[in-house]
Order: C-alpha cells, then sequence, then structure tokens
RNA sequence: GGGCGCGUAGCUCAGCGGGAGAGCACCUCCCUGACACGGAGGGGGUCACAGGUUCAAUCCCUGUCGCGCCCACCA
C-alpha cells in the first residue's frame, strides 16, 4: 500500500497514540540502568480545559521528554492534576447553585462528597485533551493533588514543620476575600488602579476647642476603628501636637496623637489616621504604640459595631451614637457613602480630592479584599527560603533564561510568611485538633491528636479538628517528590528526584516554582530539579493577551482539528525564542502545516522512486558526491538540532529541521537525484541513491519526532524503519564521518551557484521556461567541465538548459551573461532578449561590486585597520577585495562585448 | 517609586564587535512526471534617536524617546 497523496493527521493521531500508549513508550523504566531524565508536569487544575498556553508547556516539555528518551534516557514525565482548591469549589458551588442548593445548607460532608462526584464525572477533561496534543505522559503514574499518598505527604510535611517551629498559628492582619470570605495570600492580591478620592477630614484637638488635625484618606469607612492619629515628630506643626488627643469624629472615642516616623510630613496633611485592623501599615503602627485594634468590618466586609459599642458618645456637632448604630450591617461601601455625607454635614470634612491608588483584589473573586485581623496558619518562609536561594546562587539550579534570577532573587530575599490556611472545604484539612481549653494539638490522624491530649491532660478528651484547609499551592510544592511516593521510600524517589527540568511560565515562580524548592530542599535535603526553564505566554497574532472577555482566545483543540497536532506543536517550537511572548494566530499553523504536508510529500516521493530502508546500508560506504553532500548536510543539520535542544532554542531547532528538509532535501537532493532515478541511469548510482535518500529520509524522521511525532511515526512505520510505533523509542542521529565531504561540497556548492545564476538570468530577462537556450562557458578550467559533465541532465532540468558547453569562438550576438568565479556564463538568447535591459542589469551588478570594492579598499588603506585588526580579518579583506575586482573585471568584459 | 524586557524588511522574529538574515506577506513567471498547503526569480532595511568606547558598532557603555511586564504600604 502506498502513502496517501494527503496526510490526514485526524485520522492517523487517534491510532498511533493509542499505540504507543499500548505499547509502553510512555513509560519510564525504574528498573533499567539508563540514566533518567525527569520532567514533572506541572499539574493542571483539575478543573480546567486545554487552553493555549498549556499548548505551549506541553508542547515544550513533550519536545524535551521525547528527545532525552530517544537519547536512551529513562525518561519519566510526571502526569498528574491539582485539586486547585478555590476554584473547584467555586465550580461545584455555581452547579449547585442552578440547582437551587448551597454548600452550607447541605453541610460539609456531603459538600466534598460531591465535589468528588464531580471530580470523577469531569475531572479527566484535561487528560483526554494532553493526549490530542501528543503528550508522552506515563499516564499509569498519573497522580492527584488530594490522592492518599499526596495527602499522606502533606500530613507529614505539615507535621514536621510544626514540630521544627517553621509552621504556626499567628493572630495579624490577612488579606481578606469578602466575597470567596477566606483568607487568601499576598501573591493572591492583585492590585487595581481605582480612580477615587482622597477625603480630608478634620479630627477635634481635645481640650482646644475650635482647633483640628486634619487627616487624609483614601478609606473614610474605616475611621470607626482609628484609635490613634500619627504625625511626624518632625512635623513643624502638628509635632507640636504629639501626646496630645484628639476626637474621634462620629463615634466620640478619645485617641492619642503619636509620633511615629510613618507620618510622613511630605504626604497628606502630614497626619495619618490609623486603623490598626483594617491596614497593613496602621497595623504596625499600633504594634509599636500598643493601641487598641478594633475590628469594624465583618467576613462579608460589612460595618461591625461589636467592638466599639463602649467607645460610642454623643457629642454635639461632632459625634452622634444614633447615626453609627445605623451603619451596623451596611456594606464598606454604603457606609463610605454614609460616613462622609455626615461628616460634610457636621463640616468636619475639610476638601475631596480626586485620586487615583492602587487597590488590592482578590485574584480569584475579583473584589476588593479587605485587611482583617484573624488567626490564621503561616509559613515561616524567610527561613525556608535561604537555602532555595543559596542553590540558585551556586548554581546548583539555573533559571533559562537567566535573567529570572534576579525577579526570583527580589522576591526570595524580601518573601513575607506565607499564610497556609483557607477558609474553604475543598482542600487538605489542617492536621490540627484542638482540646476544650484551645490547646492544639498538631498530628498526622485523629488517632496520633487524641493521644497528645492524654498526655497533655492527663485524660481523654473531646478534640475537634481545625475548619480550615491548606493553600492548593501547600500539595503543590510537594509535587516533584510527592508524585515518586514520598513519604514512602520507594524506588522511584531515590531514581526520579532531582528532576532534570521544570518548565512552566513566569507567572507561577512564585507561587509554585519557589515553594517547590523551599519545600524540597527542606524535606528532601536536595534541589527538586536542576534547570528551570521559563517560557513567555501565549498571546494573539495582535500581540494581546488572550481572555474571554475580549473574545480573541483561540482553542488549540480546533486547531489539532483542523491543522492536525503535529502543525499546532511545530508552529509552537518555531515560535519559542528565549524569553518572549509568543503570538499565535490560525494562519501561523496554517503556514507550518505546509511543512508537514511538505514532509509528507518528500515521503511519497521517496516512497515512488523506490527508496527503502536498508539494514546494512553504511553511510561511509557511499561514492557519489551528491551522496556524501547530502550526509554531510545531516551532520550540519544533526549537530544543530541537537545544540539548539540542548540550549532550550526549540526555535532554532525547528529552523533547523526546517531548513534541511526543504531547503537541502527537497530543494537539492530530491531535484538533483532525479536524473540519476530516472530509467536509463547507471543502476549502480540509483541503488546508491535510493539507499542515501532512504537513509536520511530516516534520519529526518527521527530529527523531528520531538516537535511533529505522528507524521514522523507515520512514515518511519510505514517505510519499515522499525516495528510499528517504534520511532518513539528510536535512537536520536548523531553526526557520522563522511569520506571527502570537503570536496563534494565544493563541487554541489559550484553546480548549484551556476544553475542559480542561470535561473536569475532567465528570469530576469524574461525568457519564458518553455523555450530552453544552451548555456556557454567561458574560461571554465578542466575539472569545472568535468563538474558540467556530470551534473549535465540536472543542469537542463533545473536551469531550463538546451546543452551545456565551453564557448568555442567568438560571442554570439545577442546574448546575457553571469559571473561565476572565473567563469563566465553566456546564455544565446537572440531574439529573446533585450540588449538594453540586460547591459543594464550587468552595470548594476558591476556597480554594487565597484562599492563594495571601494569600502574595502579603503579599509586595507587603514593603517590601523592593517595593524590593529586580527590578521585573518585583513587576509579576508584582502580576499574580498580580490574577488570583487576580478568579478568587475568580468562584468566590464561582458559589457564591452556587448558593445 | 524600584526592577526587568523589548524597539532590526509590510508583519512575526533571529543575529549581538569584522560588509544585515529567516519565515510569512508582496511583485513577476510557471499546473515541469512528490508537493499550487507547490516551484523559480525579484523588490524591500540611515538595525528607535543622540552621544561615547574601538582600527571597526545593529551588536559594548551612557543618556533620550516609545512599548510591554513584574514588584511596592505611601495616607
Amino acid at each position: 500500500m502506498t502513502l496517501e497523496s494527503r496526510f490526514a493527521p485526524n485520522e492517523i493521531e487517534p491510532r498511533l497514540y493509542a499505540g504507543w500508549e499500548n505499547a509502553g513508550g510512555f513509560a519510564c523504566d525504574p528498573g533499567s540502568n539508563a540514566q533518567p531524565f525527569t520532567i514533572m508536569i506541572p499539574p493542571p487544575n483539575v478543573t480546567g480545559s486545554l487552553h493555549m498556553g498549556h499548548a505551549l508547556t506541553f508542547t515544550v516539555q513533550d519536545t524535551l521528554v521525547r528527545w532525552r528518551r530517544m537519547q536512551g534516557r529513562d525518561a519519566l514525565w510526571q502526569p498528574g492534576t491539582d485539586h486547585a482548591g478555590i476554584a473547584t469549589q467555586m465550580v461545584v458551588e455555581r452547579l449547585l447553585a442552578a440547582e437551587g442548593m448551597d454548600r452550607r445548607s447541605m453541610g460539609r460532608e456531603a459538600f466534598v462528597d460531591r465535589v468528588w462526584q464531580w471530580k470523577a464525572e469531569s475531572g479527566g477533561t484535561i487528560t483526554t485533551q494532553l493526549r490530542r496534543l501528543g503528550a508522552s505522559l506515563d499516564w499509569p503514574r498519573e497522580r492527584f493533588t488530594m490522592d492518599d499518598g499526596l495527602s499522606a505527604a502533606v500530613k507529614e510535611t505539615f507535621v514536621k514543620l510544626y514540630g521544627e517551629g517553621l509552621i504556626y498559628r499567628d493572630r495579624r492582619l490577612v488579606n481578606w476575600d469578602p466575597k470567596l470570605q477566606t483568607a487568601i495570600s499576598d501573591l493572591e492580591v492583585e492590585n487595581r488602579e481605582i480612580k477615587g478620592s482622597l477625603w480630608y477630614i478634620r479630627y477635634p484637638i481635645e481640650g482646644k476647642p475650635g482647633r483640628f488635625i486634619t487627616v487624609a484618606t483614601t478609606r473614610p469607612e474605616t475611621m470607626l476603628g482609628d484609635t490613634a492619629v500619627a504625625v511626624s515628630p518632625a512635623h513643624p506643626v502638628y509635632g507640636a501636637l504629639i501626646g496630645k488627643r484628639a476626637v474621634l469624629p462620629l463615634v466620640g472615642r478619645s485617641i492619642p496623637i503619636v509620633g511615629d516616623d510613618y507620618a510622613d510630613p511630605e504626604k497628606g496633611t502630614g497626619a495619618v489616621k490609623i486603623t490598626p485592623a483594617h491596614d497593613f501599615n496602621d497595623f504596625e503602627v499600633g504594634r509599636r504604640h500598643d493601641l487598641p485594634m478594633p475590628s469594624v468590618l465583618d467576613r462579608q466586609a460589612m460595618v461591625t459595631l461589636e467592638e466599639i459599642e463602649d467607645d460610642l458618645k454623643a457629642i454635639p456637632g461632632v459625634a452622634d451614637p444614633a447615626f453609627v448604630r445605623g451603619l451596623a450591617g451596611q456594606a464598606r461601601f454604603a457606609a463610605r457613602a454614609a460616613i462622609v455625607a455626615e461628616l460634610e454635614r457636621l463640616e468636619l470634612l475639610e476638601k475631596i480630592e480626586p485620586h487615583t491608588n492602587q487597590v488590592p483584589h482578590g485574584d480569584r473573586g475579583g473584589v476588593p479584599v479587605e485587611p482583617l485581623l484573624t488567626t490564621q496558619w503561616y509559613c515561616n518562609a524567610g527561613v525556608l527560603a535561604k537555602p532555595a536561594i543559596e542553590a540558585v546562587e551556586t548554581g546548583k539550579m539555573v533559571f533559562v533564561p537567566k535573567q529570572w534570577e534576579n525577579t526570583f532573587f527580589a522576591w526570595m530575599r524580601d518573601i513575607q510568611p506565607w499564610c497556609i490556611s483557607r477558609q474553604l472545604w475543598w482542600g487538605h484539612r489542617i492536621p490540627a485538633w484542638y482540646g476544650p481549653d484551645g490547646t492544639v494539638f498538631v498530628a498526622k490522624d485523629a488517632d496520633a491528636a487524641a493521644a497528645q491530649a492524654h498526655a497533655h491532660y492527663g485524660r481523654d478528651e473531646v478534640l475537634t479538628q481545625d475548619e480550615d484547609v491548606l493553600d492548593t499551592w501547600f500539595s503543590s510544592g510537594l509535587w516533584p517528590f510527592s508524585t515518586l511516593g514520598w513519604p514512602e521510600k520507594t524506588p522511584e524517589l531515590g531514581r526520579y528526584y532531582p528532576g532534570d527540568v521544570l518548565v512552566t511560565g513566569f507567572d507561577i515562580i512564585f507561587f509554585w516554582v519557589a515553594r517547590m524548592m523551599m519545600l524540597g530542599l527542606h524535606m528532601m535535603g536536595d534541589v527538586p530539579f536542576r534547570t528551570i526553564y521559563i517560557h513567555g505566554l501565549v498571546r494573539d497574532e495582535k500581540g494581546q493577551k488572550m481572555s474571554k472577555s475580549k473574545g480573541n482566545v483561540i482553542d488549540p483543540l480546533e486547531l489539532i482539528d483542523t491543522y492536525g497536532a503535529d502543525a499546532l506543536r511545530f508552529t509552537i517550537c518555531a515560535l519559542t525564542g528565549p524569553g518572549r511572548d509568543v503570538k499565535l494566530g490560525a494562519s501561523r499553523v496554517e503556514n507550518y502545516r505546509g511543512f508537514v504536508t511538505k514532509l509528507w510529500n518528500a515521503a511519497r516521493f521517496c516512497e515512488m522512486n523506490g527508496m527503502r530502508p536498508e539494514a546494512g546500508f553504511d553511510p561511509a560506504s557511499v561514492r557519489l558526491p551528491l551522496s556524501r553532500w547530502l550526509l554531510d548536510s545531516a551532520n550540519t543539520a544533526i549537530s544543530e538540532a541537537t545544540a539548539a535542544l540542548e540550549a532550550y532554542r526549540f526555535d532554532e531547532y525547528a529552523a533547523a529541521g526546517y531548513r534541511f528538509v526543504w531547503n537541502t532535501f527537497c530543494d537539492w537532493f530530491l531535484e538533483l537525484s532525479k536524473p540519476l532515478l530516472a530509467d536509463g541511469a547507471d543502476p549502480a548510482d540509483t541503488a546508491e541513491i535510493r539507499q542515501v535518500g532512504a537513509h536520511v529520509l530516516g534520519l529526518i524522521l527521527r530529527l523531528l519526532h520531538p516537535a511533529i511525532p505522528y507524521v514522523t511515526e507515520e512514515l518511519w512505520d510505514h517505510f519499515g524503519y522499525g516495528e510499528a510505533f517504534s520511532l518513539i523509542g528510536a535512537a536520536w542521529p548523531e553526526p557520522v564521518p563522511v569520506p571527502d565531504a570537503s570536496q563534494a561540497r565544493v563541487e554541489l556548492d559550484w553546480v548549484v551557484r551556476l544553475i542559480g545564476l542561470v535561473r536569475s538570468v532567465r528570469n530576469e530577462m524574461n525568457v519564458p521556461p518553455s523555450k530552453p537556450s544552451p548555456v556557454l562557458l567561458q574560461g571554465a578550467s578542466a575539472e569545472m567541465l568535468g563538474r558540467v559533465d556530470r551534473w549535465m541532465d540536472a543542469i537542463r532540468r533545473l536551469a531550463r538548459a538546451s546543452d551545456v558547453l565551453p564557448l568555442g569562438g567568438d560571442m554570439p550576438k545577442e546574448s546575457a551573461q553571469a559571473v561565476l568565479e572565473e567563469v563566465t556564463i553566456v546564455l544565446p538568447l537572440e531574439g529573446l532578449i533585450d540588449i538594453a535591459a540586460e547591459r543594464a542589469r550587468l552595470a548594476k551588478e558591476r556597480d554594487k561590486l565597484v562599492v563594495d570594492a571601494k569600502k574595502t579598499s579603503q579599509k586595507l588603506g587603514n593603517a590601523d585597520f592593517v595593524s590593529r585588526a586580527p590578521e585573518e580579518v585583513v587576509m579576508e579583506n584582502r580576499e574580498r577585495l580580490a574577488a570583487a575586482e576580478s568579478e568587475i573585471a568580468r562584468l566590464q568584459a561582458a559589457l564591452d562585448r556587448l558593445g
């Protein structure tokens, strides 16, 4: 059966993928003695479906894995998904809402069951989609961050870090997301620029009727919780007020005026209201001055008076308990409006200025976060960060591209305590139990906690487990070793940890990469991976970020349906340069599909011309210059491709393959081989070309398999280079010495240039392709005439030459000319050319060279250049000048002949 | 406010001390026995701007302008 004339990716992809998978092509082999190669997949959210960012990162990863596997490494690409606490809980809550239910009414246990049920039904989407892309993940090893094994790893880690004091409870301000009703970490907060106002509020000074201290604020609603006004001791006016007291308007509370350098005399009015329970800076000021810290906003960001009820005092013209009580239960922004109106009524509002500032929002919920005083679990990231920083400093871990190390260091050196508790239901429940008096017992399970409690109290007590779950990134941080069976001492753990490369986008360096480094170094005593390859983002053709709201999202699965997975993958490789975002549209994929098609058609040509792999073929035995030239070119391509992959230059890898297949193999080798494959050719030559062609096609298939696995495997199997589905495990090609390669290269280069020049002249002179012309060579050496003889058929065919002969006697009257080294090429084209045009063309060529020669000779006339530039550069310029001058002379002679 | 990156052919980008490259697009010609998702040829760039270093600068240094991203508690 011969190859179909069209490559139909949709038909072959599922069959090949299943073939690889069933044959164990993706499986690692812990028992082998090959050097391992490990990539841990960044576990996609279990709620996710494949988007362009996935397509990029997983194509890159699969390319690396397939390449290393072919190099003989025992490759493990560890698959799995992340339980994605907040995202997943939101998805299921939305489903419940559609059914008229909510999680609180169904209760925690039933809700969690429901999430598991959802996961069982819908959680496999992304893994199916990864298969479409061709990702060679070791599926039987698939893990989920809430698996029993991974949950055990989470508990083990939590208990250990708690024991070491690296995990602790603390009551301080957290970023509270009022929509999601949970604490979130600093990283989950994104600042958005909001056009708001700056309100200037007068606080009456106690004992000085009619005098005020004016504070400026962007958040008037928090003033109910003010417990001081801070001013700089250096402030020319307010400095003198330190130690005095002010009256908090509306509430009537007497608050101190404290001196603190936090207050900048240059900013605002120079005096700052201090609300310790609702502002991170104010919290610090409050600690320094031992201020009360009443909360006036609750978990829904609504006004609560619980903690200030006793402070309310009626002061005519300043404070009114009835007004304040009326605020209870109001949402924060409604309360703001009411408070501003009341202040205005009381003439305590000095002015309002327009003001733009950065307002922290929750990245999931999308509403402004509220700093809230709560007790949460924290991880002392400052301690854990040090070994990670050191490992990057000493090169034990390397970022590619290297500039990301700066970003990494900047963040890690100033890392803040990591809030790891979340007020959610879906996630790893914190392994902490509380006794009746609130004593905490941290243990791997309830029994162990009970035992601790018994020892503590001297009797059994009823314990209640902490209601909170852990930040999703806590379990992802253990991914590089929890997936290998840790805390069990599995063979895989010793073999595949540390991993080789971590591939990801810069957006999760802090979220995930840094956490894996910290937890890996601490728990395993070694780095989790050696190289961190950071790629860019996928954007649309115009360079805009893809987003649902912009409507510019491209679905990778649609691209795969339309153009095939190979086309998408090759496009991604070709566009993935270092440190650059990938601008991708359907048209780019369509273009690169052309390359896949080209390869397919080249293979069809090979097949039609009897190119079949031969087991006994020895590349060193070839005799034809064309064969040697092709093998030598293949060596170059192999070296380039290998070097590119080693350097994570996917663009250069793709380019090397593209050039070799299209410009070398198809454009020249296949074209030049045609006469040798035709009827009447020397059978020995035909046999050799068939062998070489088949051999090099095999090299091409192996070289390109990591990027375009499907089409290459299909061709590999079809031609019988190996058994079905065996290309995935075939050996990565290596350059082999080619006898007399440089001689073959000189000859082929000359022939290629000769054909090129003749084509160029004919085209520029508008000679119709249907009219072949003789090609006459003036000044050709015997060696060149020998070449012409050897390549006569090819030159005839590719240069549309009726014949190629040495120029004997006079120049034909009307002819076009071109110069190839010492040879002048003459095309007698009587009646077909415009002499004036030909003269102009030659003159233009000559003038270009004259300019070049002039520059070069000027340079050589510069004594400084000759004395200071390296010898070889001077030599190069001398040769350049000589070549230019000689060509000018020949072109001039050609012009003179035209008269 | 701090940091990072980027401004090279119409577009997307590579090159990063010794006479500017690729792919696509464009123009001309060609359905030549693998491929029109093709073949052949061609046009097109003071390498953002200004200084400096150097025999030599698109490439190194400084500054300016423009674009993008990250971080930051400035009321």
